[in-house]
DNA sequence: TTGAAAGCGCTAACAA
DNA sequence: TTGTTAGCGCTTTCAA
């Protein structure tokens, strides 16, 4: 049924290896005989037989990911724009994307340990690293090549990608400082993320610098979420004295606490501000448009696979360890012009 | 580096048949052999070489889905649904799948041509179709098998899974109409979608049998986007008279709807309604609550997903065809109680 | 119950 | 410039 180079060999009556290196590009064969060979693959369209490549050159031209999913009605913009990155890549240097979905824990675990061990791919991308990443020791113990977005506070060597969420996080806040805001709250991503951390960090360290104490319940942990965004969100709205900023630590929860605001009858960037971080598609015109910290997903997709792929060819990339500089996108929902500033003030 | 079966062999002292045999399951192999061998296997942390597998048996145990994408933002969470749908499913068959993002056209062709070629995967998923949709005809052509998520206007038959457009429009507009809405708007989605055409019949349809006259400008067309819906939605806004209703096709574009109407100083739910299609996550904590059509994607996925499976079994599904019934959920975007009708016509 | 041999489709070392 | 041979790791006859 589909064309082999046997076929090809049969017809044209030379052997398969004279096939093979007609097609492979080799310059030790006749011109003429080449030209007959492409002509005949061509008639009978024939493709390489990937697999039979695969085993031969022991090299299958896939990359891996894992995404850690929450549940089956998960749907982050992050991950389809990290996996457009990561796809498009991928493409540019032919190589092809194994893609899983698994929930942190024995199911993943087990995932990546059939995945390497089959052979199944050449590297692994490893996406939202956490604490202690199981995932990272993993890899690192097998030698199995992988990257990663996102640093570990594992004492490990590895390839990876990060964006400096403790100075995206810096900016946020101290924007929202200088426009007068004092009681921030914080919605922080669960802490076994490491990316959780690092922006936590940001926010307490900025609202320290600044002599702003930093109280206890206005820290708030949302997993992700706009659901979770938008019960924390009226939580802290409700607290007294309510808080006249909040900051989310990804944009959907952001979302949230903005739904959280409107319910309770408040003008978002006039009563009260709120940032996001990630500055997905959607937050840009979303009502209030809103302020957010931009990491480019798409971008650091394309980058952890590129990376990925010198990796596999065993090359050394020309840096290892590669760290972003967030920059805050200032909109709306945070009070353009001071007006939340006033208001908010006012209220104090 | 890795273990083959050969190093077991060794190891126990049998042949590789043996080997084989005894990790495939097979009854005849000695009890003894068979314990000695597993234990190897176990210990010497064996997993079969899938490629290697995959070559001997002319399967991969792998599905395909080609994910059409507009550009590098794009974004849309009815496509991280899907995948987590399919991707789960997958798994529970034990089989592996493959990515790729192409925008339709020539790319995306080749992508097709590439991995039905190459015998890259058993069986690939159609989702999106589209009209005179070249995927499906080349996909028949070739004799691959593939389910689709979505009817086709070709003549042929294929397995599909696809969610009644025109019905679940006729419930949104109907439902608008009876709030008492007569100035109803509809921002389609590109025509050359097979969907697009089933959802503006629905809206066309029930305006008709209700005797409401269909005005040419009060269809617009948007690339499923936020951005398109928020563009569209100030036109429809600002046309005299101006719509007390709009319809968007996808959720994603309602919201951008939504947007527009704020910012053009409208409260949604009583100056406005409108309503989506889909029921993403994000837009049952948006603000308002949006009204909307549900379609379960995410088991969309799985069954598309499982019907693939059957077929690349060779097993004939149960259904070819299924046809699902969409749901209207009712929130508060369409003005709950009515609201919206009153104001709406006291406007008029 | 076990092993030898062949072969899946391809590439590569070596010989002619 | 071309062909023969071997082999990637596995499964599957067939024979012992």
């Amino acid at each position: 049924m589909a064309v082999t180079l046997k076929d090809i060999a049969r017809r044209v009556g030379v052997s398969v290896t004279t096939v093979s290196r007609a097609l492979g590009g080799y310059d030790d064969v006749a011109e003429e005989t080449k030209r007959r060979i492409l002509q005949a693959a061509q008639e009978m369209g024939y493709h390489p037989h990937i697999i039979a490549q695969s085993l031969q050159r022991q090299r299958t031209n896939t990359v891996g990911l894992i995404i850690p999913t929450a549940g089956p009605r998960f749907s982050d913009p992050y991950f389809t724009e990290i996996l457009t990155g990561i796809g498009n890549e991928a493409a540019k240097h032919e190589f092809d994307l194994l893609v899983s979905t698994r929930a942190p824990g024995a199911q993943e675990r087990e995932a990546y340990e059939r995945i390497v061990g089959s052979r199944r791919v050449d590297g692994l991308l490893v996406i939202r690293t956490r604490c202690r990443d199981e995932r990272i020791t993993y890899l690192m113990e097998s030698g199995f090549p992988f990257v990663a977005f996102g640093r570990s506070d594992l004492d490990l060597d590895f390839p990876y990608v990060d964006v400096d969420g403790t100075k995206g996080l810096d900016e946020a806040t101290q924007y929202l400082i200088d426009l007068g805001h004092r009681r921030i709250a914080y919605i922080s991503a669960p802490l076994d993320l490491m990316f959780a951390k690092y922006r936590l960090a940001g926010y307490k360290g900025t609202m320290e610098r600044n002599g702003l104490s930093v109280r206890e319940e206005w820290i708030a942990i949302g997993r992700l979420t706009q659901e979770d965004g938008y019960r924390e969100g009226l939580k802290l709205l409700d607290l007294e004295p309510a808080p006249t900023a909040i900051i989310a630590a990804n944009d959907l929860m952001a979302l949230g606490a903005i739904s959280a605001a409107q319910d309770r009858g408040l003008i978002v960037g006039r009563d009260v501000a709120v940032t996001g971080f990630d500055d997905i598609p959607l937050v840009e015109h979303s009502h209030p448009a809103l302020t957010t910290v931009r990491q480019p997903i798409y971008h650091i997709g394309t980058m952890i696979c590129s990376m990925l792929i010198q990796v596999i060819h065993g090359e050394e990339p020309a840096e290892r360890h590669i760290l972003l500089e967030p920059t805050l996108v200032v909109r709306e929902s945070s009070g353009v012009g001071g007006q939340a500033t006033v208001d908010a003030l006012g209220s104090e």
